[in-house]
Parts: structure tokens; sequence; C-alpha cells
DNA sequence: TAGTGGTCTAGACCACACG
DNA sequence: GTGTGGTCTAGACCACTAC
């Protein structure tokens, strides 16, 4: 039993909690896959309702460190960090997952011929009014878990041709292994929290932080090959570069205030 | 007044609320600055309790659509983003918020002599068994927004050298108006909700997602100069790059299963 | 059947902002 | 003082898991 005072710093009580838990399990006390005393339980020994229960266990949920099985309980998380290389655009991600011992597969959701957004014709370099282009999603797995959304746009020639090898596979290998390479690209990270309709595609609890990693990729000529996004679980990759710095323009310095 | 019915579609209330009153603030209905109605009016309208209606107003917060004051109500958000180039590893900073029309300043929080944690000493290639660091954590604002939390690593002597200027500005700019110039960095970026200390720090709801940007910048010699991480708020930053994709290893691919 | 987490209610008290 | 959001309670019903 712990008293209601020891949190008395101005610091919520649920907080005060999930720091606890989150302590318990970072030192080891719980281990991955241990199960957690249930919401009743906790509190019982936190001597509080089991609102502030939930409110605790729901930050230790968005942190990655347990996940709720309903009718079950709660569970550690077996920690997992997948690393992407930024060089070779996410298209190598089924190269990077197996050198790390994963697994990978692919599901594509749909694919099909659409009127090109404006930001994709854009992207795409598209000069025709009503360009169209193929609009796919997919699910990337490691191991049988999902930990990735991909969309990908192609440009219509592109799509027509390769229709069957790229539902069937990852973007960048695809491409490849038809003669399509892939010379530079130009990327951006962002991080949003999963939406509800994104949590239920990635098997992830709502508002769990997603890196968006959006890209368009030019191949010979400098001509556009495929635009798109990956969203993937924060909590399984991270994505790293080895970067050259440019050597500063000190007027630009100079001129800050 | 909207009947519970319409949600009944097996996704729970608190979501159809949030979604509803999101396409609002997205559709312009709700304007930037404007104030919605309060958590018992929204309550009233939509036929729920208050517990429910906050439950979907935290998921708004959590996307950063809305922010709440306490007394005076919930307001939408007025939209920011601010890119960072990752060829100029985030010590560019300064001169990327001033691009972009920002005003930038620096707040150093601590800055002293430490046993060298040994994941910095690796970093930093210290080879004596003692070594000690100067670690320096610093918020960086926008328009005194406070927009990422710095946390960097400098080798003894070059933090005893610029102890004044590193507690007065950016790390690039400081580093290289003393002469010392990088070269290369090894970076990668990850995600991760935003703790309670650093939703205190940075002045964001608890469990935002943050970018974490690590880095360790080499200078002459191939020799590290600086270590660290910055850790930004999501809906304020994205990273960019432009890669130069290396012709793939054909066969490494062909050994995919 | 008993126990679990998921959702929701109705109400309480507090700290804070504003008139 | 009134209204606001922040926290917390005690309890309800449901869907699901396990025995």
């Amino acid at each position: 039993m712990v008293s209601a005072e020891q949190a008395a710093d101005g610091q919520p009580f649920h907080i005060f909690i999930s720091e606890q838990l989150k302590e318990k399990i970072e030192t080891g006390a719980y281990e991955p896959g241990e199960r957690l005393p249930s919401e009743f339980d906790l509190g019982a020994v936190f001597g509080v309702s089991r609102t502030t229960i939930r409110k605790a266990i729901a930050s230790l949920i968005q942190q990655g460190l347990v996940t709720t099985q309903r009718g079950k309980g709660i569970f550690v998380t077996d920690p997992h960090k997948i690393s992407f290389s930024m060089a070779n655009p996410l298209m190598y991600f089924d190269a990077a997952l197996k050198q790390q011992g994963y697994t990978s597969r692919v599901q594509s959701l749909r694919f099909q011929l659409i009127q090109a957004p404006v930001e994709v014709k854009r992207q795409l370099a598209l000069t025709h009014n009503n360009a169209q282009v193929y609009w796919q999603e997919k699910i990337y797995y490691a191991d049988d878990t999902p930990i990735a959304l991909d969309v990908t746009y192609y440009p219509e020639t592109t799509g027509e041709a390769l229709a069957e090898p790229l539902q069937q596979g990852f973007t960048y290998s695809t491409l490849v292994r038809n003669g399509i390479y892939l010379h530079a690209a130009k990327v951006s990270l962002e991080s949003i929290p999963a939406t509800y309709e994104l949590s239920e595609y990635l098997a992830v609890p709502l508002g769990l932080p997603l890196l968006v990693f959006n890209y368009v990729a030019y191949g010979d000529n400098r001509q556009p090959v495929v635009c798109g996004k990956t969203l993937s679980r924060s909590d399984w990759t991270c994505y790293t570069a080895e970067v050259e710095v440019n050597h500063p323009d000190l007027s630009v310095l100079e001129n800050l205030p």
C-alpha cells in the first residue's frame, strides 16, 4: 500500500503510479512477457480507483512498455528496434529486416488507378491535367508483426507494366528486379500519433507515435519514378544516416542576431 | 444533439466525437485560435458524460489540433512546421529557424563536468577509464515557443575552452565561430512519446510524439567532436535530406526468400 | 462461472481565469 | 462568484479469456 501523500509534489497520482511501474519494468522487476497485477489489484496496491490506474497504464501503453489483452491482462512488452538506412530509402526494407534477423512479408491492401492528387502530380512531375497514377497501400510485417503502412504512387505506365510483381513484393526490390534503378531521393521524416484508422491497420494503441518517412525517388535522367510515404511503429523502427557536413557559409552565421 | 447510435459501428463513441471535431477543425469550421465549446457543453451536444468528452479531447490534444488552458477553455491550434536539413545536423538550428521566419533563442539548463556515461565514452572515442565530459542541456525556442530539448556531450578540453560561448549560443554556430569545423556525422532518428519530465520542459501535453535526433559529429581526422541528441516537438519539426541511392548489390536481393 | 480489460456514467473537489 | 479544465471516485455494463 502506497499512500497518496507520497506523490504530493504537484505531480498527479496517475503519473506517479506510471513512473513507479515504469521503473519496475526497466529494472527488470517485471520481466518481458510477464503479466502485471490486474487493474483491480493495482488499484488496491496503490489505494486509488480503477480509473486512475487505467490512466497510468495508458501512459505505459503509449510508451510501448506494456500491452493489454482483454480478458487476459497487462503484459510487459518484449522490446524490438529495427534500424533502416536512409541512404537506401525504405525501399530496402526487406534487406534491412533480413539483415537484422527478421522474416519479412508484405500484404497489399489496394492497388488501383486513380486521378493523381495534386501533391503527387507535383512530386512525379506529371504535366497532363488529368494524369492518373497507381495508388498502392501495403503493410510490412516483421516476424508476423505489422510494423509499417506504406503508401506508394507509381506513374501509370510503371504501375501497369509491373502490376503483378508490385503487389507481391517490396517496392525497391521489385523495381530493381525489373530494371528500374533509383539513383537519388528526396526524403523527409516526421512523426504523428496513430489515428484510429492507423491504429487498426498496425495493431497499435491509439496515439502511439508513428514515424513518417516521405520520399520521392528519381531514376535515370533525374526522372521521378515513385513517391509515397511509409508510416512505421516508432517503438520498432528508427532511421540512420551518415552525412557529410557542408562547410558552412560563415556569412549566414554572421547575419544572425 | 447527436444520438449515440450514430457511432454504433463498433467504434467507441469518444473516437467518433474526436473525429467529428477533427473534421470541423480541418475544414475550418473551427478556425485557428478559436475556442471550442466547453467540455460541459460538448457533453450536452453529443449527449455523453464529461469523461467521454475529455477522452475525445485528449486525442485532439495529442494530434496537436487543440490546446487547453485551465480556466479558459479549449483552443484550436495554429499549425506550424519547421524543417531541418539532416545534412547540416541540427547544429544549424538557428540558421534554419531564421530562414523560415522565426526568431531563435537558447536557454541553457545545465552545463557541468561529469563522469562520461559508457555510451558517450564510446561515441566520443574516449579511452581514459574515468574520462570526464561536459554535459549540457538546453532548450531551443522558436518565437518564444520551446520546440526542442538538446542534450550535448563535449570532450573535457572543448567544454573547458568554450564554456562561456557554448552556454549562450547554438552548438554548431558556436563551434564554427571558434574554429572547430565538423566534417561528417552519424545520425539516427526515432520517435518517443513525451514523458512527464519532457512534457514540462517543452510545455507539451504528456504523450505528444517527440522526434529524437541522435548525432555524433566528427571534425578533422575523423575525430569525434561532439555527440548528443535533440528531442523536438513533432508537431513543429521535421527533418529532410537528399540522398544518393547506392546501386544495390543484386546478390543480396537474390538471397532473399 | 469468474476474472479480465474496454467503455461510459454521474458526481465530487480542486486550481485557475475573468469579470 | 461563475465558469473553466485537471483530477479522481465508485460503480455500471460489456466483450473477451480461461477453467
